[in-house]
DNA sequence: GATTGGACATAAGGAAAACTTATCGCGAAA
DNA sequence: TTTCGCGATAAGTTTTCCTTATGTCCAATC
């Protein structure tokens, strides 16, 4: 009628190993009567004797002795079970689903993903790479562990910390190098490239210039900051990319960058978790080791 | 500090199944501050967090789906062990380690093996032929779990189960077939030649010829019926053999087989246990078996 | 923005399980 | 025969586990 219990396959162990009701009832630190009586309920269940009491000597059946093959086997695996959790408490281990926005991945995510597996060797990291709304509600629907998003997010369910804090700079073609910073007033008569709607950095280089973000634009849309410079290179207008991209981007483009002397624009890069997430010390710490990754470059 | 259930386990795997804790309770028909009370204890003996508990949902944390995996593994291993025993209970599997004495063995042995391979296909047989005395004393041991010897063996640890009654036949050399029978007063006139000390079929045939068994004879020893049969053909004295014997040893040999008419002398194969052997009932249908077989022939 | 409802946690009391000490009974050894 | 070792059984107590009732939080709804 009752079930098995992992206590009756310990006490069973024990026996077996001893051969003798008293010992093994000592060694597992319990009175003889309750190991007599654990074995003889797990004798019933089962439907079997598992030991031949004789006179003088206790000794395994014929089926108790295969019986006791799988139950060392099943022991061994629960104890591991406790060693798998002792051991991910302190390292971190397993899968880790990152999500990062396009206008980051490609200049942050080599060096981050570098330094998280050295620092966590037995990490799995997933990366995926996608607008901040998406992240947002991939995160709610624990799809992803974390994000690597522009600050602020602003949704109470989420942890936000800090990774650094860039500028922006304003990329024209390479003939008006060496021109002073325009003005704002001035940007906003300039032909101005941005990325696709959803993009949060279209949106913080509107909002730098001063232009309401849901206003329908003339102009085109890039889908990716290279897009951008390389239709700056070509005379099409001028745009804004951040500080990290610069290396990157303008390498193979006959574009000029200017950085602003006052009122730098600028974004917080930063990591964002659930609350509910009991993984948040871990996250932290990942953050810092991401942080430090950041500020090296 | 409490150790690690399988009931915490059932239930763990339970709920995350469900990822609900309601539902997951009503599976395991408990109540659901029951379950929740038993997963707490769960994390806390692990010392991590293995759900998520969000607003709206319960999710495994990545730690959590590694260890759903493996517990899925144990309880489908521990529900194996009941299986195991159920199975078990009914058809006779494992070894079995039978015992049987040198006069019975050459002449039964193929055909007892035979039929019990027959009837119980996942029985492992082991034979070992030696003595009774020496099988008795592994039967006491624990060493067989049952033997093939002449009854009685009057032992009270021991069941006895008579298997076939055979009588015995009188070996002569050749010449002398169709010579009727000689009386025992005669017979004690010959050179009986009989196996060696210890071998019981010796002792039933000095018994038959109301010889003491403890006394010390003239003659010759043979160490098997084969030899004594063989001995007999050579003219050196009379013998007896178990009629079981008879096709096999007296085929190659110039010698006369003769039975008796009044008094036959006979002998009473059976099978012993030890009574304590939870499978004595399982012995008992080993013995029905080896029974049929050696009736058939 | 107050309210309602769903869902898990907590509390308290009671039923069941498990352990303890004491004792019995059996078989072997003296 | 007595004695002794050892496992089974009995009775009582502690611990565990489950139940119902209640608390708390959060989200959805009006």
């Amino acid at each position: 009628m009752s079930n098995l219990t992992l206590k009756q396959l310990r006490y069973f162990a024990a026996l077996a190993r001893h051969g003798h009701f008293g010992h093994a009832a000592e060694a597992c630190a319990i009175s003889q009567p309750a190991l007599s009586m654990q074995i003889k309920e797990l004798e019933e269940t089962l439907g079997t004797m598992l030991f031949e009491r004789g006179a003088r000597q206790v000794r395994l059946t014929g089926f108790g002795e295969v019986f006791a093959e799988r139950v060392r086997e099943i022991l061994r695996d629960v104890d591991e079970l406790g060693d798998l959790a002792r051991a991910s408490r302190d390292r971190l281990v397993g899968r880790l689903r990152i999500g990062i926005i396009p206008t980051i991945a490609p200049y942050l995510l080599p060096r981050i993903i570098g330094d998280l597996t050295r620092a966590f060797p037995e990490l799995d990291i997933q990366v995926r790479e996608t607008l901040t709304p998406k992240l947002a509600q991939e995160l709610s629907d624990g799809l992803l562990d974390t994000a690597i998003v522009a600050l602020p997010v602003s949704d109470p369910a989420f942890a936000e910390v800090p990774i650094l804090t860039e500028n922006f700079v304003l990329v024209r073609h390479a003939r008006q190098a060496g021109q002073p910073a325009p003005s704002r007033e001035k940007l906003r008569g300039m032909r101005l490239l941005l990325l696709e709607e959803g993009h949060c950095f279209r949106d913080q280089a509107l909002s730098f210039c001063s232009i309401p973000t849901g206003r329908p634009r003339e102009g085109l849309d890039g889908s990716s900051l290279s897009t951008l410079v390389q239709m700056v290179g070509a005379g099409i207008g001028v745009t804004f990319i951040p500080e990290m991209a610069v290396e990157v981007e303008t390498r193979s483009a006959s574009v000029s960058v200017t950085r602003f002397d006052d009122a730098q624009p600028c974004r917080t890069i930063g990591m964002i978790w659930r609350r509910s997430n009991p993984l948040a010390g871990q996250l932290d710490r990942i953050a810092r080791v991401i942080h430090c990754a950041c500020q090296a470059g």
